[in-house]
Parts: structure tokens; sequence; C-alpha cells
RNA sequence: GGUCGGUUGGCCGAGCGGUUAGGCAGAGCUCUGCAAAAGCUCGUACAGCGGUUCAAAUCCGCUACCGACCUCCA
């Protein structure tokens, strides 16, 4: 286990030491959703994957900043060199009846909705594509100017071919043949438009007649090809070169691929230093696709309301159970592993109220149960610091749990924990339920100016008297009625808690 | 078809050469008026077949499944 970070790049398939450019900072792109409709749950998973690292490097010590996107021009339904194919926001548009930017405009809203929903900070900087034309249009002039674009009939493409030949670049994020890439122009030369090669992509599209959104260029009345966004804008956020570039694993090709080659055209060094892809979510065992049936919306998912699943789940039940995978595996939702993780994230959150608890009886000393505890503290960290492992790391705090509840029980003896030690637990459980796995308490309603404990306490009282006598009726009754309520009593040794649910 | 990746106990999911992952579920016990919670103990694993090694879930080969990408996708 690493004592510093340590980073799985998808560019070079290795796990290689975390070195940043300019020391005490990161610069991190994030691909973002484009904005056509209601919120992929993927996406979620992806964006909670990348907050989680986010706030880790924070917690590091690190000053980052955090851009990601809003993809709301250039995505392109079905194949997307083809002049007639349409844009996503322009055909959501036309479906709605409303402007493209109120497509935009709803389903970002809809989207940061969401990202708050789940606990997500929001990034340092969103960049929307159509803010950055301008950006976007010098970037394909440079990449001409520099011999790697051709325009034909007012569009610009990349010219892929004698970009791979001349640097030896493309094709290694995503692990494509050159060969291959080359050998595909005689499977599918004939219906090639305009395009040199098949290989080739545009990065500026002559807006047909009918297409809504278009901009002036040098070469035509038109808007900006997909991958180009992410490059011009990471560019002119995080500069030529930054930290790292994050995003899920299926935009490594062709949208990645694509992005180096552009940076390179245009301004011939590498975009980024580590490349970091997050793995798909699947649901019940495939990826989440309309054709298998198996698709949820995040809705669907809280509310309850899908086939798929028994009951609704809450936005903090599931991301603590996208914090018990590691972001670079697949994740298989089903109802049983999430009904598995709701008990796991009260444990944890009920553990960690008992420690906050915790008053130290007298100064005790350095026990077994001290430096077990000590040991278990430093290897949290350094699960963190190993691809940001938070499945390791979550169980390190449930080990730490153990003892927790085995301090509260009596079972586990006082007088062997330290106060540094019982001090550094506390501070471990805080900072990383809450600051680095971006967790929170749920269902409490707050606000009530306390009137809602000094109730309890009344009720608690009047039922202990009942105990006192035996007057197990009463007492049962209490209980009984409050839990209906989803208020749920808990007889301690020492008296008696309660908690809503 | 091509290219990657995966196959871990009832379920989810870590580990990637020697050591208990963890969560949930299950069994027994302790505590308790009962319950809940908690604690203690326990069981069942590394797809199959070969190979390398003192030692393999972990490395290599083959086979069988599964998935992703190759076309829009987080």
């Amino acid at each position: 286990m690493p004592k510093t970070l340590h980073i799985a790049n998808s560019l070079t398939r290795k796990k290689e030491e975390f070195k940043p450019i300019h020391e005490g900072r990161v610069g991190m792109y994030v691909c973002g959703p484009t904005v056509y409709n209601s919120v992929h749950l993927g996406n979620c998973r992806t964006f909670m994957s990348f907050d989680v690292i986010y706030r880790y490097l924070m917690h590091l010590g690190y000053k980052v900043r955090y851009v990601r996107n809003i993809t709301d021009v250039g995505h392109l339904v079905g194949d997307s060199d083809d002049h007639d194919a349409e844009d996503k926001i322009s055909k959501r548009a036309r479906i709605e009846q409303i402007e493209p930017m109120e497509i935009v405009q709803k389903y970002t809203v809809g989207f940061h909705e969401k990202m708050q929903l789940f606990n997500c900070l929001p990034p340092s900087i969103e960049p929307r594509a159509t803010q950055h034309i301008i950006e976007q249009i010098e970037m394909v002039q440079q990449i001409i100017d520099n011999g790697y674009g051709y325009e034909k009939n007012g569009s610009v493409y990349f010219d892929t071919i004698k970009f791979a030949k001349e640097s030896g670049v493309y094709g290694k994020l995503s692990g494509r043949i050159l060969d291959d890439l080359i050998s595909e122009s005689r499977d599918n030369l004939k219906n090639q438009s305009e395009k040199n090669h098949p290989a080739d992509f545009a990065i500026w599209m002559k807006a047909a007649p009918e297409h809504i959104m278009r901009w002036n260029s040098p070469w035509s009345e038109g808007f900006p090809g997909w991958h180009l966004e992410c490059s011009a804008m990471s560019t002119k956020y995080l500069g030529k070169t930054f930290d790292i570039h994050g995003g899920g694993n299926d935009l490594k090709f062709p949208h990645h691929e694509n992005e180096v080659a552009q940076n390179h055209g245009a301004c011939g060094c590498h975009p980024a230093n580590y490349w970091l892809h997050t793995n798909m979510l699947l649901m019940n065992g495939a990826k989440m696709s309309k054709s298998v049936g198996n698709t949820i919306t995040p809705d669907e998912l809280i509310g309850g309301d899908s086939h798929l699943i028994s009951k609704g789940y809450s936005p903090m039940v599931i991301r603590f159970f996208n914090l018990q995978a590691h972001y670079s595996s697949p994740l298989d939702l089903t109802d049983e592993g999430l009904q598995a993780a709701e008990k796991g994230y009260r444990r944890l959150m009920e553990a960690n109220k008992t420690l906050q608890a915790f008053t130290h009886p007298d100064g005790g000393s350095d026990g077994a149960l001290n430096s077990e505890i000590a040991k278990l503290i430093a290897e949290t960290e350094e699960e963190m610091n190993d691809d940001f492992n938070t499945p390791k790391a979550l169980a390190k705090l449930f080990e730490l749990a153990s003892k927790i509840n085995g301090l509260k029980d009596g079972h586990l003896d006082w007088e062997a924990l330290a106060d540094d030690t019982l001090a550094n637990l506390k501070q471990l459980y805080q900072s990383y339920i809450f600051d680095i796995f971006g967790l929170k308490e749920e269902g409490e309603s707050g606000g009530d100016n306390g009137v809602l404990s000094g109730v309890m306490e009344l009720v608690i009282d009047l039922r202990q008297n009942a105990r006192a006598n035996k007057d197990w009726g009463t007492s049962d009754k209490i209980r009984d009625k409050l839990n209906e309520l989803n208020v749920v009593l808990k007889d301690w040794k020492d008296g008696t808690s309660w908690s809503v649910n």
C-alpha cells in the first residue's frame, strides 16, 4: 500500500506515482454530459466516482481546478460525419417543439439537481460548448495550419491517417492498431462522401439548411465537431498539458483518442499526463440499454418506481453502493446488492454517531487495542493512495466500526486506548465519511428547534417509568406506535436511544 | 469477425505470488422483560484443464462462458 498517491493511468496501462505539473496544484478535466435528455444513471456513477477523486485530491492538500463540460452542441445522432445526421440537442428541440437552448437549459438544470442529490460538489468550471465556438474555430484553424486538417465543401476534417503515421500517437490510448485503421478503407471506401479516409473525423461541419444550431466560420455556416469542444475548453482553462483527464471508458474511442489527436494537431503536445477511465454501471449483469429492457433512471431508482427493484433507495445508499466497488470495475446494480448497501450504510453512519459521542473516561495508555486502531487508521489512508481504492478504505472503516462498537459495548477496554488515538479516529471518520466519500445523514428533518428531541425525551422518560413498574403493555405500545411513525427505540444498558428512519 | 477486460463463497465486491478483505444474508452463543441494536464464534470461495514455482485466486498456456469497445453512449 503506497504512502503517496498512485494512479492507474489508462494511457500507459500502469499504476504510476502521481506527480502534478505544478507543485501543490492539480488540473483535472472530466467529460460531462450531453444535455439532450435526463441524466443517465451511468452518468451519475461516473460523476460520483470523479467527485470522490476530486475530494480526495483536495484532502491531500492539492488546490484542484476541476473542469467538467456541458455538451450542448455538436453531438450527433447516428453516423457522426454524415451531413444529414441530426444534432442531439436539435432533435430533442424539434420533438419537444422548443428552442435548442431551452432543451439545454432544461436538462442542465435537471442534471445539476441530480448531482446535488447525490452530493457531488460542483466543478470549479463548467464550460459549455456553445460558449466556446470562437476557441473551437481557432483550434480548427491551427490544425489546418499545421497540416492535419483539410476542408471539403465547407466542412473540415481531421486527417487521422496522416497524423497517425507522423506522430505514432494515434491509437495509443484506446489500443487501436494503426494497420487496422488504415486497412479499414478497403471495406467501406465507396460510401464515404467527403472524407479522405473513414478514420478521419469532422472538426467543423457545414450545417444543412434545416439545421438550427449554426455559427459563422471561415469555412461555412456550421457547427463544431463533437470531439473538438473538450480539446478547446481543456486547453483554455487548464493549459495545453494538464494533469488528469477523466471520463467513462466508453469514451476512450473514438472521443478521447480524437481529442488527443486534435491537441497534438493544434499544438504538438499531449493534453493530459494521466488518463482515468471509469467503468460501466450494469443492471442485472448487462449494460443498461433500452433494447435489453434493463434501464432505470435516477428518479425511478430513488422512488422505487421500477419493476427491476423491490423498493426505492435513497441517494446516499446509491452513493455508498458505488463506493463499495472500484471505479475501474464494472458495477452490477441489483436489488439485493442495494439492500445490502442500505444496511451497510446505516451501520457505518451509526458507528460514526457512536464514535463522535465518545468521551474518553480517563487518559488511557498504549495497549494492544491502541496500536491496532492506529494501524487501521494509517491503512485507510494508504488504501486511498492506491488508485482511490474506496472499497478497501471502506473495509478499513468497517473494521474500525467493530472496535467502536466494542468500546461502546464494554467489550473492549478503554484503558488500552490513548487519547490522541481516539481523536485521530474521530477525525478519520469525520473526514472520510463526509469530506472524502461525500456521504451525509439522511432523513434528518432539522429546523424543529429541538421540539422533537424534547418530546422524545419526555416520551422515553414516561416509558422508562412504565418499564420500571414492569408495565410491559404500556412500554411496548409506546415503542410499537413510534415504530409505525418510523421512530426506532433502542434500549441500552444505560438508557434508551432513538432515531428516525 | 477484430481489440481489450472479466469469471472469487447464498448475493454484492476487494485482493493480483506466501498473511482475515469488507458489506449483506445464514447458524450458534452473550446481553435483554421482550424486541431492536451491538459483541463473540462459525460455515461454505477463488470457471475448467494443464504448466512455471519451495509456494498460485494471484504468473503462463489452452478450453468454456460473460462483458465492453470497434457506430451515439459515462
